[in-house]
DNA sequence: GATTGGCACTCGGTTGGTGAGAGTGCTGGA
DNA sequence: TCCAGCACTCTCACCAACCGAGTGCCAATC
């Protein structure tokens, strides 16, 4: 579920495969794994072993692979769609590549370049989401999934109380990262601006650069130091914020790049339904996103990994994102099927959740 | 491009078919394009005359509906995937039908009832656009697309003006139809409390109420009433609204359903890729869907009346939504192969759009 | 012990042919 | 104007044969 692997300190040989075999033997049998891997990726064939010889300098005869393959085989990393077909790497195969096999490949200084650019012309929060979503489908060639910057996880800029002419109060809520949220709240009494305008500075004065999530203490502070009166209205409107801010409905995301599931490269055996239905539950989706992310750099979850059964022939690759400071205020991430280009999927999404860090605080 | 077809009023008999045939055949005729159209809907196989004749009380003969059919082909608006094969509405017998031939289906009580109540437990703007697009996409069975209120066709409820610490301010603008934008403005002046009040009081007692297209003239009052130092203020202020407003990027679109596009029922002779594509462009789509909305009711648009080549074997169902006194401030439709089930898809947008209106100003 | 060439075996995909069935157009008669 | 009958066409499903790719195993070699 996560991306962490068996610590690469230790010498792992034999775990993999688990039959007792020499140490040149054991790295020549993972430098089979990972051709096969990056042939496959690139043909969407199952591949063979003289095939295999022929492309990738192992060194040795086609014989001499098909008996590492036995072992890779037997060891579950790899498997035949069929007998007298070659071989495909499965979710575990894919899951040691990337663990250990795979080579970091960074993104052109062009790309890296075009990133930047791009996402600094975004106008407000919804363009930068926006933006975001379309480099990391256009970079991976996948579906990217961008999280709007989480309420709870993000600072109070400022609190708006707008009364409008029904006797209704609009509560405005914005972020430091940029969202607006609004509620609107019956009062019952009678505001008058200086009322009003006191509350409002006492709120901003009391929450200003406070994580939303821990701003009840606050608000009891400045219902407590209001006149007696105007208590009632303090505490309505300090409830209506943090309902507002707690819903889950308000964990917003953005998918783009649907259209790429489409193309020919993409051929799941189940079909596009599965996928697609998985992408359309963005509660569950978030959820899994969410759980599969850790503080640190990119996750990758891979096929039967996923909690969602939809998703059991696709591949995610996630990021938090954040102010520059590094904490995570949202997950990014690119969705393909297992067969995908790990280093480049990895390397595009890190890229693209730096920069968004760095945009982020319009 | 649009819904309007002949007029219902005119004696239209031979226009459609072309030969001279009495009316009572013509009748006949259009009973069996009807019935082709219905068969072929709910089936998805092309329909032959002997079929037709049991399905249907046509009350001829096979051989005699041949005929018949031999003319509407003649005329266009049915045609053969291939010798000996049934006949499958064209586009224009699709036409013919929506125009002439549907009937009305409403939607049944429960039907309405459920539509009212999910749109109504809404939390705000977000969630009442989330809410339409899944209830016509779940209605239909198709495709959605819910625009956002359209900023240019709303109009102004607020206009927040709040200072940031780094000595820029933020601009809010939040409009009778609930959405919310905001632009950064650097303001080279110090900003005193008591300016940025006088300002906001003036602007919003200028603005209120008024469409935020035309806008203009009540800024340029304000600039003037204010004292000379500040004037540059409050046109940098009134820049940037009318900026932010008169961007097309604002014009926000949401897509539900796309998992219904991979259903088995939904088969396209082009696969689902150009379908997807066309949804992901959705400026483009959004004028298509702009262009073929008129002030009244419900507008069809069928297979290559389609601007959209990617949209050629589908048919777009779409309907204006606004404020309870008709005004239309956007758009919402629903998007499904030719071969739709036309009544039902009208009942069921019409229907979102009308509670919609209702609902709207949250 | 590791590697390799050779060989028999398996099996999926393709090709080509055939027959059934569905649907049509046409024609002549009611 | 309608309709029954008939010859014709075309698709689809089925089957059989074939081909090629790839494997596993074994004996020989380094």
């Amino acid at each position: 579920m996560s991306e962490s692997g068996p610590e690469p300190g230790c010498n792992s040989r034999t775990f993999y495969l688990g039959t007792e075999v020499s140490a040149v033997s054991e790295e020549r049998r993972l430098d089979v794994l990972r051709a096969i891997v990056e042939d496959y990726v690139r043909t969407r064939e199952p591949v063979g072993s003289r095939i295999l010889t022929e492309r990738h300098q192992l060194g040795v005869s086609p014989a001499t692979v098909r008996n590492d393959m036995a072992a890779l085989e037997e060891a579950g990393l790899i498997a035949q769609p069929h007998t007298s077909a070659g071989r495909i790497p499965t979710d575990k195969g894919y899951r040691l590549f990337v663990d250990q096999l795979a080579e970091v490949r960074p993104l052109t200084l062009p790309q890296k370049r075009a990133i930047e650019t791009f996402l600094s012309e975004a106008v407000d929060l919804d363009d930068v989401v926006a933006r975001a979503g379309r480099l990391i489908a256009q970079l991976t060639g996948q579906v990217a999934v961008v999280q709007y910057p989480s309420l709870r996880r993000s600072g109070l800029r400022h609190l708006e109380l707008v009364p409008t002419a029904e006797g209704r109060l609009l509560v405005v809520v914005i972020t430091d990262t940029g969202r607006v949220e609004q509620r609107f709240l019956d009062v019952p009494v009678d505001l008058d601006d200086g009322t009003l305008g006191e509350l409002r500075a006492r709120l901003n004065a009391a929450t200003a650069g406070r994580r939303l999530a821990d701003i009840g203490d606050a608000f009891a502070g400045v219902a407590e130091a209001m006149p007696p009166e105007h208590r009632p209205l303090a505490t309505a409107v300090a409830e209506v914020v943090t309902a507002a801010l707690s819903e889950e409905s308000e964990e917003r995301i953005v998918l783009t790049g649907q259209a790429n599931l489409a193309r020919s490269s993409m051929r799941f055996e189940q079909g596009l339904r599965p996928v697609l239905e998985a992408l359309e539950e963005q509660v569950v989706l978030l959820g899994l996103l969410t759980d599969m992310t850790d503080d640190a750099g990119v996750a990758v979850s891979i096929g039967h990994e996923n909690r969602l059964a939809g998703l059991a022939e696709t591949s995610v690759v996630t990021s938090g994102y954040g102010s520059s400071d590094g904490d995570t205020v949202a997950i990014l991430s690119s969705i393909g099927p297992t067969r995908m280009d790990y280093p480049g999927t990895i390397a595009a999404v890190r890229a693209v959740a730096r920069y968004l860090s760095r945009v982020l605080p319009s």
